[in-house]
DNA sequence: CCTACCGATCGGTAGG
DNA sequence: CCTACCGATCGGTAGG
């Protein structure tokens, strides 16, 4: 199909450029037509983007597909290993940093796929941290964690493609979870001592 | 100073356009005057973008002038403070976050200041976690912690500048950093007792 | 600083 | 008649 060999050029260069820069030319160049061309399969620029957005969905589904979604710890050890599989995918790492922090600049088109797949992650966090704790934390504890953990993620991607050699994300992230449990059960600790944790 | 007035004006507009976005045109109006008057005092777009980096470190350091450098626990605890104070600025956070991730496309001006800063961040934060840990501690864990620590901050800010109600950027920071304080004590008691930690 | 421009390139559309 | 494009050009705007 014309369109997939499309929608590869322009994640391509969506992810070196960004989609602001990014040029209907570029992309129809790498992907063996004009712009027209790209034009006629996509309809416009936007729906172009949000086509290679629900694209790369699919392609994440379908590397998914024997893993069955993970639960509780394995969906955390799921995230290490995705961290580690990231350092061999330096094209996919960027594409992802540049687009979601692009997205929170005025009328960008991926506002509103960013906004949900943020608020979704962070449900399938708090899940995970639910199972971890054993349901003895408010939600809102677990829900600030999730933000922070995803958090470290994303940050963790800008420093690396900025300088590979200084940052170790698999390493790090891992220390932040493991870091976060243990400021878990600490709280759950201090719930049913009844005293505040000191630490 | 007419200098002063497109340093602001540029501030606002790469912050919510983006570099490659933003254009002179606007900043111009926005400053009072024809682009050819921006070029005139700043030589080009790329001198511009250098003259906001620097002018936006200026700015800092004035606010920072009384606080000289709060060292150890302290300069975690202003960390946290920084993000309280980041909910009531969200043009600057959006400037950062925006071209701080835009930075690591190809050839992008702001590469080399990124990775500096990011770079200077580590070491800042590594001092302060060396003392916290009485520097027992290897400085590879203290620099995968410190790597981590910067990540949630910048993570969070892209989370929270698309649903600033979902997001509390100090209370998930607070999290990370005594969770991480929590990790490396463990650590340091496991070299102490001179077994492995288990979890 | 402005007016008056340049080479180039942008996303999108025309007829065929 | 349709699909999947093409070469050429539209009106505007970019940085300099």
């Amino acid at each position: 199909m014309r369109r997939e060999a499309i929608l590869r050029a322009a994640t391509a260069v969506f992810a070196t450029r960004g989609y602001n820069s990014a040029s209907l030319v570029e992309i129809a160049e790498e992907a063996g037509m004009t712009h027209s061309g790209v034009i006629h399969h996509f309809g416009s620029k936007e729906q172009l983007l949000v086509a290679v957005l629900a694209y790369r969905d699919d392609a994440d589904v379908v590397s998914l597909e024997d893993h069955t979604a993970p639960k509780g710890a394995a969906f955390l050890e799921h995230l290490v290993r995705t961290a580690e599989q990231n350092t061999r995918r330096a094209g996919i790492v960027q594409g992802y940093t540049v687009l979601s922090a692009e997205s929170v600049t005025e009328g960008h088109p991926a506002q509103g796929y960013f906004r949900d797949r943020f608020a979704g992650l962070r449900i399938m966090l708090v899940d995970a941290l639910r199972v971890v704790t054993e349901g003895e934390l408010p939600d809102e504890v677990l829900d600030r964690t999730a933000s922070a953990i995803i958090a470290t993620m994303d940050g963790l991607q800008v420093q690396w493609l900025l300088d590979p050699e200084a940052v170790d994300m698999p390493t790090s992230l891992r220390l932040t979870i493991e870091g976060a449990l243990r400021e878990l059960e600490a709280r759950r600790a201090g719930l049913r001592g009844g005293t505040a944790v000191t630490r």
